[in-house]
DNA sequence: CGGACGCTATTTGTATACAATAACGGTTTG
DNA sequence: CAAACCGTTATTGTATACAAATAGCGTCCG
C-alpha cells in the first residue's frame, strides 16, 4: 500500500489496540483522518481494511465502529485459524524445498533464543512465531489461503494471547515447531496437519483459561 | 455499499465475464471509470473489492491487471470452498430451526422445478443453488465464515460450472441437497459435513472434466 | 550498435469541496 | 402525553483537481 494509506491503517489499528477506544464506540472518518493527520481519502481505504478484519464494524446505515469479538466469535476465529493453517501444513509438506526447511529451522533457534532469556523476550518470541507461520503458509503457494489467513492473524486476539503464555506452553511450542520441521522433513502431509492442529489448539485453550469461563464479551476490554 | 461505488462493481464485473478482455490485460481506473460512468473515487473501491477476489491483480507498481486463473489456481478454490463450506454445514445442523430447514426444502424444492422444465432452466437452478448454500452458511452464523466463503463463490468459475452440467449432475445435486436437509432435520453435523463433502467434490470433478487435463490457464479464457 | 540517461506521458495516490443521506431535537397536533 | 413531522446538524459518499510515482521512448554517448 501506500504511503499515507499505510499509515493510517497502521495508526489507527494502533488506537483501536490500544486501550483508547470502546467496543461499540462510533468513530468519524474526520476523527480518524485527524488522528493519523491525513486526508479521509486514505483513511476510507484503512477502514475498509480494519473492516475485513473485524477490528471495525458499520451499522446497517454505514456508520463507524469499535468491534465487540464476543467469546464465541475468538472461538470461532480460533477454529477457522487452525481449519487453514492445518491445510497450509499440510500443503507446505509436499512442497517445502529443503533449502525452505533449513530456514525454518533458523527461524524456530531464534525463538527458543528469545524463551532462553531471563525473563523471556516475548516480543522477539512472538516476531519468530510469526516469521514460522508466515513461511508455512507462503510454501502452501496459495494466493488465497494467505489472503484469508493473513486476515485472521490479524486479529487483537493472536496479540493478547501470547502475554498469557507460561514460559512452559513457550517451550511447548518450540516443540511443536521442531514436530513440524521433522514431519515436514520427512514429506509427510498428515503429520504436518497433526502437528499443527494440536499445535494450535492448545493455543486455544491457552486463551481460553486466560479470559476465564464461556459468556460476555471477551475481545478489546482492558480488564 | 452505496449506489456509484456497487454499480462500478456490477459493471465492471460483468464486464470481466463478458470475456471483452482477456487475462494479463491491463486496465485502467480510468478506463473503468468511463466504463462504469461513475468517478474514480468509487471505482476504486469496487476495484479493491474485485481484487479481494482475486478477479483482478495489481503489479509490483499498482498497475491494474486481469486476473490470469490457472488450473491449479481453481483446483485450490475448490478445495478451500469444500473446507469452508464443510465446517458451515456441520455448524448449521447444530444451529437451523425446523423453520429454517422447511425454508431449506422450499428452495430446493425450486430447483427441482428449474431442472424439471425441458431444457433445464439453468438461470433458476443456479439461483435456487446459492440460495440454498447461502442458507446454510448463514445459519453457520459465523460473521468471519460467511465473509471468507462470500469471496470464494464470487469466483467466476462457479458461474461457468454449472453451464457444463449435464441432467443427471444437476439431479445429482438435488438428491445430494434432500440429503443434507436430512442431516439438518436429524441434528447429525458429522453427517450434514460428509455429504456436503462429497457434494462440493463432485462438482469440482464435473468442472475438472470439462475444462479437460492439467496444465495451463483454465480460467476466464472464452474457448 | 548497445546501453544508459533523461524527458514526457500515463497511471495511481491524496486532498478538498460538494452532494446525499441519516441522526438529532424541537415543535406541533391528536 | 405520545407520536409524527420538519428543519438542522453530523456523517458518509462522490467528483474533481492536483501531486507523486512509474513506464515508455527517444537521444546521446561510449
Amino acid at each position: 500500500m501506500s504511503r499515507a494509506s499505510e499509515l493510517a491503517y497502521a495508526k489507527i489499528r494502533a488506537h483501536l489496540l490500544s486501550g483508547a477506544v470502546q467496543p461499540n464506540e462510533q468513530l468519524t472518518e474526520d476523527q480518524l483522518a485527524q488522528i493519523t493527520g491525513v486526508s479521509r481519502t486514505p483513511v476510507r481505504e484503512a477502514v475498509r481494511r480494519l473492516e475485513d478484519e473485524l477490528l471495525l464494524v458499520r451499522s446497517d446505515t454505514k456508520r463507524l465502529f469499535v468491534a465487540d469479538w464476543s467469546r464465541d466469535d475468538i472461538e470461532e476465529m480460533f477454529a477457522l485459524r487452525q481449519m487453514l493453517e492445518c491445510h497450509a501444513a499440510e500443503r507446505a509438506a509436499r512442497r517445502l524445498s529443503r533449502a525452505k526447511i533449513t530456514q525454518l529451522e533458523a527461524v524456530n533457534h531464534a525463538l527458543k533464543d528469545a524463551i532462553a532469556q531471563t525473563p523471556p523476550d516475548v516480543a522477539r518470541f512472538l516476531e519468530a512465531n510469526r516469521c514460522f507461520h508466515e513461511a508455512i503458509v507462503d510454501a502452501a503457494d496459495s494466493p488465497r489461503l494467505g489472503q484469508m489467513l493473513g486476515r485472521l492473524v490479524e486479529a487483537p486476539v493472536v496479540l493478547r494471547t501470547a502475554r498469557t503464555y507460561s514460559l512452559e506452553d513457550l517451550k511447548q511450542s518450540a516443540r511443536d515447531h521442531d514436530e513440524l520441521i521433522a514431519a515436514f522433513a520427512a514429506r509427510d502431509p498428515d503429520w504436518a496437519r497433526a502437528v499443527m492442529g494440536s499445535h494450535l489448539r492448545r493455543a486455544f485453550h491457552t486463551f481460553a483459561k486466560s479470559v476465564g469461563p464461556k459468556g460476555g464479551s471477551a475481545g478489546l476490554d482492558q480488564t
